[in-house]
DNA sequence: CCGTTGCGTTAGTCACACTAACGATGTACG
DNA sequence: CGTACATCGTTAGTGTGACTAACGCAACGG
């Protein structure tokens, strides 16, 4: 009793998704964060910021200034991509950016004061689209997505740390 | 008590991720997504296949044979992209697509008997993956887990359906 | 002194979601 | 019956996110 085709609803399949995608969780992850992740963007945008400014500015706030690298490290984020988010702070005030006199290589990155100021400000528009985007959990439930995501996360970030790269295997055609 | 820099413990940041950005479900979800999206992309690369692949030969196997557009309305893949998508399948022999006679704009795309040897082989790669997936989780958990996935699908999907375009919001700087 | 390692930066790759526009066809309606 | 509109498959292109490669420079370590 799985297929809907040769009975009495006449399914032409333009319905909805198979039942064999619809329970995958692996899927169920990347399109919810599709979703997840417009929202956000949207959002932050609504306020000139986007997520990397947030998560620069809350590493800044919660361990202090520190060298681009190790900013890269505290936020998952690129130290290659992390030129460009830091442009768009100091751009916006938001950060300092001085050379490092005891290590020349360095830079060191200070939150402004606009910046410790602007920190609460995106706090509540993520608490707000945080509030959009779970919507329909109750708060017991928002708990155990966040327990069960991060339980998840401490076990892929400990075995498969970021430098693992994805490999590219047999091609058969093409 | 949050930061730790000027205490007895030398931190210089490289330490981990802030607080703000560790239980922030969208941060979550991107992440979790991107390791999941690398697992289960390298375990079908290595039997030659992609996730696409396996939605649209499940989406045929479920629902029978159906225009490019119905595949793409089914499985959530774009049409644009749908056509690179059969391609690749039909390069590989697992579907076939023949010209509608009733409707002279459309393909049907049917699966073959290879195509359709072919799933259970994939629900197998792709079981073996998600064990690597939700690997801390007992399997109530992961029960736990896609319901809770589930319904803020369910609940997005139906307030947004795809085609509610990303807005592009005032940009002060640059 | 020299090799390695870390730093900031530039440039480029690949996948994904999505838009725009096209020509060909089908459908509805006045 | 004709014409406006919708749908189909397809091509091309956009923006973002994650990531690699390579660079020149500076620091560290033997």
């Amino acid at each position: 009793m799985i297929t809907a085709e040769a009975a009495d609803m006449p399914d032409d399949g333009t319905s909805r998704t198979p039942d064999r995608l619809r329970r995958l969780p692996s899927r169920q992850l990347s399109q919810l964060t599709t979703r997840s992740d417009r929202l956000i963007n949207e959002g932050l945008a609504r306020v000139d910021a986007r997520k990397w400014h947030y998560a620069v500015l809350a590493s800044l706030q919660e361990y202090g200034p520190g060298s681009q690298a190790a900013l890269s490290r505290r936020t998952g984020i690129y130290r290659s991509d992390m030129v460009g988010v830091l442009n768009e702070l100091a751009e916006r005030d938001l950060v300092e950016r001085v050379p490092d006199p005891d290590d020349r290589r360095r830079n060191i990155i200070t939150i402004s004061a606009r910046g410790r100021r602007r920190l609460p400000r995106l706090d509540k528009v993520l608490d707000d689209l945080h509030d959009e985007l779970l919507a329909p959990l109750s708060p017991a439930e928002r708990d155990q997505l966040t327990r069960l995501l991060g339980r998840l996360l401490d076990y892929h970030t400990r075995t498969a740390p970021p430098g693992t790269a994805p490999r590219r295997a047999g091609e058969t055609g093409e």
